[in-house]
DNA sequence: GCGAGCGTTGCAAACGTTTCCTATGTTACT
DNA sequence: AGTAACATAGGAAACGTTTGCAACGCTCGC
């Protein structure tokens, strides 16, 4: 079909080790044999087969994406940070959706593994027994784990840096004059929102005089956070203020609130975390705190190819990525 | 690093040949060899190497992804219908944003080209001139166009029936009693949005009797619905119903009719297209004219693989897929 | 004028598979 | 008993690169 290197050798009277000397800009070709080359391969539209680079090389120049959805946007944009950086390095990132389905994701990594990628990006380990992990971490290719904070010493991780995140939310509240503050989460062991919740309460507590939230879990989507705040609302009154563990939470209470006849921020002011797109178009404009969900995708590729170029010597690299708050509409004075 | 087919083989004491055909289930090996070959295998842990596998084929059980920006909802939806196929055919898919870059878009699809990938879905190449689409249509692989219609007869097509949807959305408007209606798109020259206007504006000419409907041109997103509607609202005072040409811009129109102290639907209906989730989230909830999203990046990699495995003569295919009617809370009947 | 050193190039092996062709042993038929 | 047909297995080439090593021809210094 396309032309090989081999047939650029032909064409230009040299052997294919010399061609492949020139294409890749190495020591050791003479300037006008080289010249001559080029202009053969750009004559016969040369392009270089990956596969077989990939083969001798043992690199193959891709990264494998997995997450549990990529119409979360979330990942929607973590990916889009991923894939610019990993780009920018002339690697490709192959997605995968695992809905976090522990067999689905055992087998997309095993798919990975034989496409002999450089390295992986992934959404969460957490329900893979301890066997499968240490398979996992000693499976040959580097790993890093997006939005976890260390499980587990033998993957990198990549993470915002949740208990921030709650701390700047408690201290925006309390500034505003609240007192009688809600807070909505997932439930007990989720992660990153139990980070998010404690250092919430933590703050709060640290206040003078000291303020205790009520804290509700639930399902952590748009209508749990609609259900939590129907319940809220109608089991304690004098709350003048909600900390959402998430933006669709907060959209879910932004929705069950309105529903009730109270208004934002004039009776309960709202403050979600993520900042979602969805945030910004909703009414009202959502203040939240701000997730460099970019960047992370960005700092994963960054540190995964990193230990795939240093190959040995694999030591995990952590990182902890700063947020900050987005002031929009819907948080107010206390009244 | 992992075990090689050759391992194997002489683990088991028998060829490499053998291996390979026991490993993928070919005829003529008996059946206790292959046993016994199996669980050598097994015990190695043996991985087959897709990229040398992929050399020798010729085939990278490879996909190619090429959109604007996954972080746009639609395309995230479409990608996951994408991948969800093509992992059913045991395809990767590599995902690419090419934001409408043509430049961009040239490479990524030189770099696609490079690692042999079996087909390419893509966004658009209404921006790449006659020469550079017709070295794409040659380049031997597959290329199917994503909600396009057929713009050129050498790549194949999928997309949503956009004419059918504008003539759902007018007759609904019709039948709850609107006659004065207003219609929100974008730029005259787009494909989809003028595909859907000119349906829609056809179906109410059709109408006893005929209705004009006013038509405002802008951006097709959020800002340019609300600045459309904005406009609209100052000019046109008699408008009871406005569809809009995506539901972002819908979304944008929200915003602008309630800041103006209207009410949806009591004072004015409004009707979207695409159903985005956004659109289910947003108060009041918008009705809407749902696009199989997911279908068509189904649709998409079907075809691709269809062609890839017809291999000689690829005559592309061009599929419409149908939308419908997502009734939900921003439209009522004429006041 | 001769060897050392250098710049440039060629040769061939290697990467891990698949697959065509051939060789062997076995069965079954004449 | 001889042979045709078949089932099974091995040998080796091929896919398109990269790369270590050897070889060639120069220049330069002694």
């Amino acid at each position: 079909m396309s032309a090989t290197i081999k047939d650029v050798a032909r064409e230009s009277g040299v052997n294919t080790s010399t061609v492949s000397r020139a294409l890749n800009n190495q020591y050791g070709v003479n300037c006008q044999t080289r010249a001559h080359i080029l202009s053969v391969a750009g004559r016969l539209n040369y392009r270089p087969n990956r596969v077989a680079q990939g083969l001798v090389t043992g690199r193959s120049h891709t990264l494998g994406l997995l997450v549990s959805d990529i119409r979360n946007p979330f990942f929607a944009e973590v990916a889009r940070g991923a894939e610019d950086a990993a780009r920018a390095a002339k690697c490709d990132v192959v997605l995968c959706n695992s809905d976090l389905d522990p067999e689905k994701q055992l087998r997309y990594i095993g798919s990975l593994l034989e496409k002999r990628v450089d390295g992986i990006l992934m959404n969460s380990v957490a329900m893979l027994d301890r066997e499968q992990q240490a398979r996992l971490a000693g499976c040959g290719v580097p790993i890093v784990l997006l939005n976890r904070s260390a499980p587990n010493r033998a993957f990198s991780t990549v993470c915002s840096d949740n208990a921030a995140g709650g701390r700047i939310a408690a201290q925006y509240l309390l500034d505003l004059g609240h007192r009688n503050i809600a807070h909505l989460t997932g439930p007990r062991q989720h992660g990153n929102l139990g980070d998010r919740g404690r250092a919430f309460a933590q703050a709060l507590k640290a206040a003078n005089p000291p303020v205790h939230p009520v804290v509700l879990h639930g399902r952590f989507d748009f209508g749990g956070g609609w259900e939590l705040t129907k319940r809220l609302l109608a089991d304690h009154r004098g709350v003048t203020a909600i900390f959402a563990g998430n933006d669709f939470m907060a959209c879910g209470a932004v929705r069950a609130i309105l529903d009730r006849g109270l208004r934002i921020p004039g009776d309960i002011s709202l403050i979600g975390f993520d900042d979602i797109q969805l945030s910004s178009v909703i009414h009202p404009p959502l203040t939240t705190i701000h997730q460099p969900k970019y960047e992370i995708g960005r700092a994963a590729v960054e540190i995964l190819l990193r230990l795939a170029r240093e190959d040995g010597d694999r030591a995990p690299e952590h990182r902890l990525l700063g947020v900050h708050l987005i002031e929009r509409e819907s948080c107010g004075p206390a009244s």
